[in-house]
DNA sequence: TGTACATCAGTGAACGCGCGTTCACTGATGTAC
DNA sequence: TGTACATCAGTGAACGCGCGTTCACTGATGTAC
């Protein structure tokens, strides 16, 4: 088709191309097989198919990979959580428990990047860049935090906002490590992890006063649906599909 | 004082006499401080100050010592639910809190059986033993829950009770391993874990119809205080004490 | 009470292994002129 | 366009290390008689 360079084959001559990413996929894929605790840089540079001295042209040591796959991690929980909640669309708890149904997803779908992020033990605070990039996807649930406060019914007694974020974020982690994948540590349940993180935030949100009192539409934003004033009842009268 | 056997100092001579227990406590140590995947056999070994074959007489390989190590937490962690739950006294509402705050002081207080327990990669399933230690410590928590649910305001939804007993249990497993440590890995807070704990377990509860609408005594069982009744303001007004 | 013997619990030397890391090297690529 | 040279990115051999595990052994303990 073309001769253009960048159109070549993938021959892997001498040069490998683009072995920094050829690494970070392979240490996925073991952190996957064995956990972020089970796998060295001697057996990426192995899957990577390079010497064991290849990797030292690209990270510094196994913690600064690790730290990297976690800081991508984030960036695609940011986004992925930034798409749930699409700005509060088409109502406020609607898309908040939308959040909620996304952390789940996202432990279960990449539990290689969620494991690096909070069970591998890399200290999120001395990497600039890192905690950067956690602080901006926790920013997404404060944010949904906050335009779920401004519609608390008055006369409600609620936290503050952060409080709220760290409640949700703290039952959606506590239900993923707990129950949410498929690894044979974590203990059976009787319904599905999503069933059970969408019965407690339900539960939350209505001591919060959501959504008996709710108003009919947000005037926060103005710009709500009218379906936010639908009766919602809770999932636990059907049973688990899973 | 004595001349019997039992009583001679523990010289250590060619027996060590209580070796097993002694590999326990080593392995203990250095996962206190080094975290479950941290440490090796051949670590407790020197730590206990024999050879490193001699493990071998006690416990299969690692697993089986980090299984011995979990189970035992689990036993611990049992001990301190039922202290705190104190069958339910004065009042539920204020013994299910109590058990809250226990598990949280559990995971502070001995991050390295919690850390066996739930972090350790350990297979609960497979050991029976190990399993069933497991299950009498959440035992606890569900039969809170269950106490709970009997005293649920009429006319409230309310999931089954092993469902508001796996919320909790998640809720506070997400406190305690996203901020209830003291290890460099967590992340800050601008309030204590106790104090996040105790207030989301109070909205949890005001979901669930406590205590507005809490009886003046427990019907189920009909020993509870009058304290039962009185008004609970959540705990995000005052400033934290750390 | 004493003795012979079996069993128990730990020793220490040895092994093979894989890891992390260093090193001089070399093939490939980019660039100045 | 061609050439010389600098730089980049990976090689492969080597090292020291600690681990898991095995092995024949031996000192200590318990017990039958």
């Amino acid at each position: 088709m073309s001769w253009r360079k960048d159109h070549r084959r993938p021959e892997r001559g001498y040069h490998h191309g683009n072995l920094k990413e050829a690494l970070l996929q392979a240490a996925l894929g073991l952190i996957a097989e064995k956990g972020p605790a089970g796998f060295t840089f001697a057996d990426a540079a192995r899957s990577a198919g390079v010497s064991p001295a290849a990797p030292y042209r690209h990270f510094r040591d196994r913690d600064e990979l690790l730290a990297s796959i976690a800081q991508r991690g984030f960036e695609q929980f940011e986004a992925e959580l930034t798409r749930a909640w699409d700005d509060g669309r088409p109502d406020t708890v609607t898309a908040f428990e939308r959040v909620g149904r996304a952390y789940l997803a996202f432990a279960r779908n990449e539990p290689a990047y969620y494991s690096a992020m909070f069970e591998s033990g890399v200290p999120i605070d001395v990497n600039p860049m890192l905690s950067a990039a956690s602080e901006r996807a926790f920013g997404i649930i404060r944010a949904a935090a906050e335009r779920l406060a401004a519609l608390t019914p008055p006369g409600v007694a609620r936290p503050p906002a952060l409080m709220m974020a760290l409640h949700i974020w703290s039952m959606s982690h506590g239900i993923a490590s707990l129950f949410g994948r498929g690894d044979a540590a974590r203990r059976k349940l009787p319904m599905s992890a999503e069933d059970l993180l969408e019965a407690g935030v339900l539960i939350y949100l209505r001591g919060l006063g959501f959504p008996a009192e709710r108003k009919p539409s947000d005037s926060a934003t103005g710009s709500e649906s009218a379906a936010e004033a639908a009766p919602r009842r809770g999932p636990w009268g059907h049973k688990s599909a899973t």
